[in-house]
DNA sequence: TACATGACTGACCAGCCAGTCATAATAGAT
DNA sequence: ATCTATTATGACTGGCTGGTCAGTCATGTA
């Protein structure tokens, strides 16, 4: 038997150094030269594990997306404000090395959302996290934690777009991460403050 | 004396072709070709008017921040909180032409930000923006309409991402004049109820 | 040691596009 | 009418980069 690697570790390391280059130099500028020296390999060998350069970012986006699912939908039904508190707060969290990712995304799926189809891949995504938000806040709404002339429906959709929001801002204009930190704890509050029942 | 033409006017036009053009293409994608055809003018007609490609995108945004500081700075200091959430309203309104600039921002100059002085220069557009409504946050403080043991200066930075975020979100995920209507309504709602004195 | 097979490489090429420039059209002045 | 400064044009080119492929290397087996 001949040589064998792992594919998939392969591919991980190969989107890390892709990652690092396109953040540096920005998508378009990097050459797939550049991501395959950053890699430690040469330039044929990139293709081995990815078809084109449109691949690599393909799969940057997939591997990248699995992770915010799974901080989005992962945490279980708050029975308190407090618990829905530090959930909203944790959902803006970002591990700092992903937050230069946003960037990368847009300069490459920028163009994309021109498509009605992409466009409304990523529109229901959103809509999933509205949705879950809202089932959250009904739940509180029943056990009286939260004021119940709000529209849960509304109010899940605007939260999810608030959150995403700061998430976007941090990303793009590179908010330092305790910088960050307080806003995200001087939102939380103000979020939790105007949804409680006694306001007013 | 020969022909004459209205050099601003036509760099006017110009912008507004490329506008077209790089939303719906992309920049990248986008030739310099396809604006000429879209502004009706010859290809080389365009370099009479622009230096290069990227000095279109850069009056772009000039063109564009310009509008968005009158937005944003133009309103004069609240003395209710009416007038204050009528503010941060209207400061997340955007034209729905101009939502998609936001796009072509971030595919073009997404890569600049991996720059200190760029990085810095957009910044500090945050932090004037932040200390604005700080200002606004502590003159309502002292008239009684705000909950006193609020931080001024963290919240200001704080309203700021969050309405900068959910512009980004709107212009980004392209949502709907509509939806993004009752977002904002929302949105400012939750904010305003957090807000005053008597919360808890 | 010889061989088989997968892993790796980088020089090369085709296609693309920003920017140039030689030439043409236009319109105000006389 | 004619002249000429200015404006308009699009064929052309030079540089660049994604992707290929013919050849080399590494590893394990017989």
């Amino acid at each position: 038997m001949p040589k064998v690697v792992d594919r998939e570790e392969m591919q991980h390391g190969i989107l890390d150094a892709a990652m690092q280059v396109y953040a540096k130099k920005g998508y378009h500028a990097a050459t797939i030269a550049d991501v395959a020296k950053e890699a430690g390999l040469g330039k044929g060998t990139l293709y081995l594990y990815f078809k084109n350069k449109e691949a690599i970012a393909i799969s940057m986006v997939e591997r990248h997306f699995k992770g915010m699912e799974d901080r989005f939908f992962g945490q279980k039904m708050p029975g308190t404000l407090e618990e829905f508190a530090d959930g909203l707060s944790k959902s803006m969290e970002i591990p700092d090395g992903q937050s230069q990712f946003v960037r990368v995304f847009f300069e490459v799926f920028g163009p994309s959302f021109a498509s009605e189809t992409f466009s409304e891949k990523v529109a229901s995504f959103f809509d999933k996290l509205g949705a879950h938000y809202a089932g959250q806040i009904a739940h509180l709404q029943e056990a009286g934690h939260i004021r119940s002339d709000a529209d849960a429906g509304k109010l899940g959709r605007t939260l999810a777009s608030l959150i995403d929001g700061m998430i976007l801002h941090r990303g793009l204009f590179n908010i330092s991460a305790q910088r960050h930190a307080e806003m995200r704890s001087e939102a939380t509050n103000v979020f939790v403050r105007g949804l409680i029942s006694g306001a007013q």
